[in-house]
DNA sequence: CTGATATGACTCGTGAGTAAGTTACCACGC
DNA sequence: GCGTGGTAACTTACTCACGAGTCATATCAG
C-alpha cells in the first residue's frame, strides 16, 4: 500500500480503529491480540495506531472506556428502576442481555483475565470496577441487613457470590449464541424460581420502560 | 555455578522442580511465569528443566496433573459421603478449604485463565475438567429433577451458576488469607442460611470422617 | 571410563515501539 | 482558476527486549 493520506479524518479513523480493536480484544483477549492484528483488521498500518493512541495499552484503555460505559449505563438504568432484590436482579440481567446482544464482545473485553495489570487501561478498568463494586455491595448489604446479617466479611463474601452468579449467567448466554435475550431472561426467572421457590412477584416487564408497570419487589 | 552433578538423583530433582513450579505457576499464572523464573527459584539452570520435562508446556502439564489430583481426591471424598444438596455443598467446600490451606496456590494453578489453549497441559486440564463437569452436572441435574425442571439448557445454566458460586467462595477465601478453613466453612453455612432460610439440617461435622456422624440431606 | 547430572552461551521467533520518508488535502496569495 | 508551502494522514522498514528452546561442554559418581 502506498503511503500518503486517504482523505479519512482522524476522528473517523480513530472511531473505526476502536470499533475493530474492541472486537479483537473482546474476542481474543488482550494478551492474544497484537497491535498488528488490529491494524490488519482495520486495513491500516501499525504506526498509525501508535500515532493516534500512543501504545497498545492506550488503545486498550479507550476500548475499555467505551465498553465500560455501555455496561455502566445499563446498570444505572436498572438501579434507577427502584426495584430491589430478585426483581432487580432479573431486570438487570434482562437489560444486560439486550444491551449486549448486538455487541457481545463488550462483556469479555471488560472481564478479560489477560488485561494488563497496570497502566492506563488498568486504571480505567479499576475506576469502572470500583463504581460497580460499590453499587453491588450496597445492594447486597441492604438485603443482608434485612435478613439480619451485618457482618462485613459475610457481606463481602456474599457480594463475591452474587457477582460471580451474575457473570456466570451472562457468560453462559454468551456461550449459547442462539439463545435470544428474551429467552435467556425467562430462563433466569425459571432458575431463580427453582432455587428460591415460586416467585409470583417476578412478573416484571423486561425490556420495557422500567416505570411503565408496577414493579415487584423481593427481599 | 560450575557444571557437573551435585549428587541429586533425577527423581528428587524433578520433585523439587515440580514443587517450585507449582508455586510459580499458581501464584503468577502460566503466561507470566518464564522457565528461567522457575529455574532461578529452584536454584538450577534452565536446560535442566528442558532435559527433564521437555518444554514449558510439559512442565506445566506435570504441575496440573499434581494439582488436579489433590482437588479431585477431595471432590471424590465428599461425593462418597453420600450427602446431597446443600449439606454436600458445605461438606465439599469445607474439605476444599482444608485441603488447600497448606498449599493455596493449587487452586489458581488449576483455574489459571492464562494457561495454554492447546498442548499436553491443556489435555491434562481438559480431562480433569471433564470429570469435574460430569460430577457437578449430575448433581445439579438430580436436584433440579426433584424441583421439577428437566430442561437440559436450564440444567446447563444452573450448573454454570453453581460452579461459579463454588469458585467465588474459594476465591474469596484465597483473597482473605487470615481466615481459617473452619471459620470459612462457618461463613458459608451462614451465607447459605441467609439465602435459603435457616438450615437446621446443616449441623454437619466438617473435617471429620464423613461417615462418623449421621449426615443431613437437603434439596 | 562411561553415563547421568549439570551449565554457559547461544539461536530464533515474536511482538512492542520508532525513525524517516511519502502522499494528498487545503488555505492562501496572486 | 492556479501554483505552492504547510500540515495531517499514512507507510515501509527498521530496532529492541524478552522468552522459548538448543548445543556444546564440563564435572562428578560408580
Amino acid at each position: 500500500m502506498t503511503a500518503g493520506t486517504k482523505g479519512v479524518a482522524r476522528a473517523d479513523r480513530e472511531a473505526q480503529i476502536i470499533e475493530v480493536a474492541c472486537r479483537a480484544f473482546g474476542d481474543n483477549g488482550y494478551a492474544a491480540t497484537s497491535v498488528s492484528d488490529v491494524a490488519d483488521a482495520a486495513g491500516i498500518s501499525k504506526p498509525l495506531i501508535y500515532n493516534y493512541f500512543g501504545s497498545k495499552d492506550g488503545l486498550h484503555a479507550v476500548c475499555v472506556e467505551h465498553a465500560a460505559a455501555v455496561l455502566w449505563s445499563e446498570f444505572e438504568r436498572s438501579t434507577a428502576s427502584g426495584t430491589v432484590g430478585l426483581a432487580r436482579a432479573v431486570l438487570t440481567l434482562d437489560g444486560m442481555f439486550r444491551a449486549l446482544a448486538p455487541q457481545r464482545w463488550i462483556w469479555r473485553l471488560v472481564f478479560d483475565p489477560t488485561a494488563p495489570a497496570e497502566g492506563v487501561s488498568r486504571d480505567a478498568l479499576a475506576a469502572y470496577e470500583g463504581k460497580l463494586f460499590t453499587l453491588g455491595e450496597d445492594g447486597v448489604k441492604e438485603l443482608m441487613r434485612l435478613a439480619g446479617n451485618t457482618d462485613p466479611d459475610d457481606v463481602s463474601a456474599m457480594h463475591a457470590v452474587w457477582e460471580s452468579m451474575f457473570r456466570s449467567l451472562v457468560g453462559w448466554w454468551l456461550d449459547h449464541s442462539e439463545v435470544s435475550p428474551e429467552a435467556m431472561t425467562q430462563r433466569c426467572i425459571r432458575l431463580f424460581s427453582t432455587v428460591f421457590g415460586d416467585l409470583d412477584a417476578l412478573a416484571i416487564t423486561p425490556g420495557g420502560d422500567p416505570a411503565s408497570d408496577a414493579p415487584a419487589s423481593a427481599g
